[in-house]
DNA sequence: CGCGAATTCAACAAAAATCAACAATACTAT
DNA sequence: ATAGTATTGTTGATTTTTGTTGAATTCGCG
């Protein structure tokens, strides 16, 4: 560990991103001193390197959730397209956090007089100033990396309202275990949504039919027969069983 | 990835639409330039590409709130890079609702560690997703034309939060009157916010010093002496004694 | 539809930044 | 004190980025 390392953080850090030249004159070392100390930084996820300058990873732009929702975008836009021609003008939708939401939500703007409810601020403000839409926001304190809420007063908006239809999403597609997620505080506001909702709408795309490097463990609650699933390739075979009583759409 | 990236979102995001003209001159490279680094951001879908100039995937036009947001956008991009001046990374500060306001939370993403109370959806969601902000959304319902909320529970969350500052806007300064709005919930805001914070902090760009089309009448609380007036222009004469004990600050 | 202006694109040359290797210096432990 | 180790600055070759040029494309407008 360099004695230079801390000043350097520090610096990156405050001001976003830092020229080479400017840090080894701030250090007072050159610039090939700059480069050697900060590549153990940037090899450990500390900073970010790119020609010329260092670049802090707590920067604004490149956040975790915006870069989750450009990840298989088209898919994404396309499943988002199919969701929309289920609901109609007028009806209610109930709709959880996730990558794929954020889309869905983009293209709810086409339809009139939703009546919303979500835990996630990206949703509620891309629909609430839709004019004529009825948008609750359900939950206090926002999550940072995707500014979703799992508080208590969540739970009690959800209850208290009763909604046509509610869109959910999983982390993992698994032929044995079903829809799965990495927390436990996601299962619970689904299982709150489904719990007042009609039908239910499971958005995925096909990459959640794949292993993940980090496995989800826990279980989303267990489908209606009728229920929606939405993806946009057509499953392998072997999730046959567990889509039986599903209506399977294909974007 | 460039070392202009980061500049370039925030730039195109908070304004909307930037030429690349005018973004090689804010960044002081070529417009060749400004088209390859742009480039991956529009593929990857951070960025839009028209003919002539960039648009954030964010933007969306043709609504009231946003189109009010885009109604003397200069002046209030002025303002609110003026008003992070006065903030600090590890601030906590309460927002309410307001074209104003958008922008500041735009601007306030390059600050770290913050705690944001805020009614409005949009500022939420701007702000909610910078790693490290601990944001909190007041309230419950949303009003439609800028996704704000005034019910009840707003007040709940307002009431359980003591901040650093607080950010206020009004539709018109009255030499006389004071700082006026239309609505009442919206002064019943304020003054929650306004009761549970130490310094406010008064943004208001030049147009709302001249006369009005539809006059508001509702007067916002009096703030305090050594509360902030953040402006872009200096006001005409009149208002001395109305700003005799504020500080001034003109972007 | 066609014209002029503005914008974009492709290619190349210049400039800047990076890397690897080596020499000089400081520091440590015997 | 001295040999050994680690850190730093310098040099020159290599790579990346940038501005410029001219051709091709697109846009706005009569």
């Amino acid at each position: 560990m360099s004695k230079y390392e801390t000043t350097l953080l520090q610096t990156v850090d405050m001001r976003g991103t830092v020229s080479v030249q400017e840090l080894s004159r701030i250090l007072g070392v050159s610039d090939q001193t700059i480069r050697r100390v900060s590549r153990p930084l940037v090899d450990r996820g500390a900073l970010q390197k790119v020609h010329g300058a260092l670049v802090s990873t707590k920067s604004a732009p490149d956040l975790p959730y915006l870069a989750r929702m450009n990840l298989n975008r088209d898919a994404k836009v396309a499943i988002a397209e199919e969701v929309v021609k289920i609901i109609k003008n007028g009806d209610s939708i109930a709709i959880d956090t996730g990558s794929t939401s954020g889309f869905v939500a983009q293209a709810l703007r086409s339809l009139r007089e939703l009546t919303v409810v979500t835990n996630s601020a990206y949703v509620a403000s891309t629909l609430a100033m839709i004019p004529g839409n009825n948008v609750s926001m359900a939950g206090t304190q926002l999550r940072d990396h995707d500014g979703a809420s799992f508080d208590r007063s969540a739970f009690d908006v959800i209850d208290r309202m009763q909604v046509d239809y509610v869109l959910l999403s999983a982390s993992l597609v698994d032929a044995r275990n079903g829809f799965l997620v990495h927390e436990q505080c996601e299962v619970d506001i689904a299982s709150a949504m489904l719990a007042n909702a009609g039908r239910a709408i499971m958005a995925v795309d096909h990459s959640k039919f794949e292993p993940q490097v980090r496995k989800p463990v826990l279980r989303q609650p267990t489908l209606k027969p009728g229920d929606y699933l939405v993806t946009d390739r057509v499953p392998p075979e072997e999730f046959s069983t567990l889509f039986a009583n599903l209506e399977v759409r294909v974007a």
